[in-house]
DNA sequence: ATTGACTGAGAAAACCTTTTCTCACTTGAC
DNA sequence: GTCAAGTGAGAAAAGGTTTTCTCAGTCAAT
């Protein structure tokens, strides 16, 4: 590769942008280019004022040509308004903050506002950190988020002089908050298995004190109508794939399907069937939950699992945190956003195309 | 909930916050209150300029108590640098860009910058605007990642008068990128194999117009000194499982180790060799790379795997972004960053206790 | 010819900081 | 008692934009 500093490198480029005159273009180069005063040239540009048309025309086409653009931090300054917003988060590992930042993202963009992502961990020093990083840059609001329902990030949001949003995390009073309506996801789930024709459904989930998996399991209970115990656990395949043994060990009668908390554990149980001869979906129909298309997709055979629709969740809060940036009334409270069922192969029924999403 | 709407609360948070005058705490008022002038008040906040001890502790004190936090954005206008990065990444997943995302946020955070995540597809129009939106907010510097080596981001950073840095994703020319090294990788993996006493050492992976593939066949032939033929195929876990089936299927010696492209791929494998009743590692040894521990830790056994230190990757470009925002000289080229074996259990050989990193 | 309404455009203030320049005052030396 | 040097602090400009206010000029109606 080349040797030579980059250094000089950027001065070639600062000499061959504006002709000798370092940093950008502003509105005094559009405003002499045109012939008229800076105030003349916002209002052309802003749409904004009295002036002949003609003026109005010429000052944007030559804004155009010279490639004026606006230096936000100057308009920022007057307006109050920085086009900007902070994603505090807690997700590590992104697997519930990437889609809702995607939701966001695309919500926004098309408003001119930048996101900033925070990971703070679980670390309250460095949560401040962040939130007084962001405020000093005036922030017209901020989201939190993070990977459980029932649990708040380590920093209090709640008197700060810019609006807050939650999605996916425990909020404050008075706050909006969108989450997932896992009841319905969970209905979703169950009553596709009956729809396919299974009556002893098993519940195999993640720990009880996850606020989740007691709506879930309450759901499951109150669809699938009998009383059979729920096997609560942790999140992993290897709870998925215990949680089969102790099912058929068990004397009695065995399930013919079985609704899995999450995809992970789905996983798990779907590989300790195979292991024992039992055939998904022909003899044991197996759903999972999340739509963690890394994990649903690569099981085999795919997983019919429920998705949390994490996107639009992240869709609505940027919408709702840009209203009330901009002093729109919004009715404070928790948002439940249903849940969809995503079909593949694991629990046979007809598979209607390749329904993965995005 | 509460049935109040959030508008008049915004005005009692307003109200309770400075007596009345809206807006947050200025210089001025630091000033007024300690009695000096704003110059006087700026100078001993940021400790420039000649004055009494004592003003300047004074100031200090009452600024300190009535919670002043100067504007980023007045700062900013003034001293062209807005403590703002951009990072853009068309990995949708985020598989590569949250570790990096995490340690430029890790370095830089110290620094008081902070980062705009941009999540352009491979939608050159979002790519753009993205880009000028980052820009309009005067981003001190702009991070450019992806996830693949030899792939270009679909728009061109390359006359930009912001400096920009490049992870994870090819690079212009002159300019700093900064890459995993996968031969080294690739070769450390293979060591390790022949380290717990194996010979024969298939290597599965992925498709071979990956640069990275051609580099990881290139240091595995090398280091494995024979001329197994290396099976390309795709980055799933069907194909480690179908390219078991093939290798078993072959007449002759079987290998007594697999060296795979990446870890879904090697978990396919796994699980194709459990089918086939054959142990591992006992019987065979299996080796990834990625060290994505979603699927990585959950494999039974754990895959020991090549991790590709993603996260020292993302710091390292914080910080030269920020050198070249500071015209501290960078040397441009592209920069390999070694990658690291984590052993579990896929390999047998020592473990030495828990290797997962953060 | 005078008034009134209207039109087009510029001057200046404001947003919040930082930095340079200026100035009044003190002190020590001759 | 004058001068030079040094000290502490304020005034003002600058950064790029938007917005309000002002003003000169035009035109139609009286």
């Amino acid at each position: 590769m080349v040797k030579a500093f980059l250094k000089p490198l950027q001065k070639e480029e600062a000499l061959n942008l504006t002709g000798g005159k370092r940093g950008r273009i502003t509105i005094h180069e559009v405003a002499s280019a045109a012939g008229v005063s800076i105030s003349t040239a916002s209002k052309a540009l802003n749409d904004t004022g009295r002036m002949a048309a003609e003026t109005r025309e010429r000052v944007k086409r030559i804004a155009g040509e010279i490639g004026y653009r606006p230096n936000a931090l100057a308009r920022g300054l007057l307006s109050k308004r920085s086009f900007t917003i902070g994603l505090l988060t807690n997700d590590t590992y992104g697997r519930f903050t990437l889609p809702v930042m995607a939701g966001i993202s695309d919500a926004l963009v098309d408003h001119g506002v930048s996101v900033f992502l925070c990971a703070i961990e679980d670390d309250p020093a460095l949560a401040q950190t962040h939130v007084d990083a962001m405020l000093d840059k005036q922030v017209d609001g901020i989201i939190a988020t993070g990977k459980r329902l029932d649990r708040r990030l380590p920093v209090d949001l709640s008197n700060l002089h810019v609006p807050v949003v939650y999605a996916f995390t425990e909020g404050t009073q008075n706050s909006v908050t969108f989450r997932s309506d896992d009841e319905q996801g969970a209905r979703l789930a169950v009553e596709w298995l009956a729809k396919v024709g299974r009556r002893r459904i098993a519940h195999i989930t993640g720990p009880e004190e996850f606020f989740s998996v007691r709506e879930r399991a309450g759901a499951y209970h109150e669809v699938a109508g009998h009383r059979e115990p729920v096997l609560y656990g942790v999140w992993s395949e290897n709870w998925g794939h215990d949680a089969v043994e102790q099912l058929w060990k068990r004397p009695g009668e065995k399930p013919d399907a079985l609704f899995c908390g999450n995809d992970q554990i789905a996983r798990g149980a779907v590989d300790a069937l195979r292991e024992r001869g039992i055939r998904v979906p022909q003899d044991v129909s197996v759903i999972g939950f999340d739509n963690w298309e890394i994990v649903a997709a690569q099981t085999r055979p795919p997983l019919t699992t429920v998705d949390m629709e994490l996107k639009e969740l992240g869709r609505q809060a940027g919408l709702t945190v840009l209203a009330l940036a901009e002093g729109r009334p919004v009715e404070p409270g928790v948002r439940k956003l249903p849940c969809r069922l995503v079909v593949r192969q694991s629990c046979g029924g007809k598979t209607p195309g390749n329904e993965t999403k995005e």
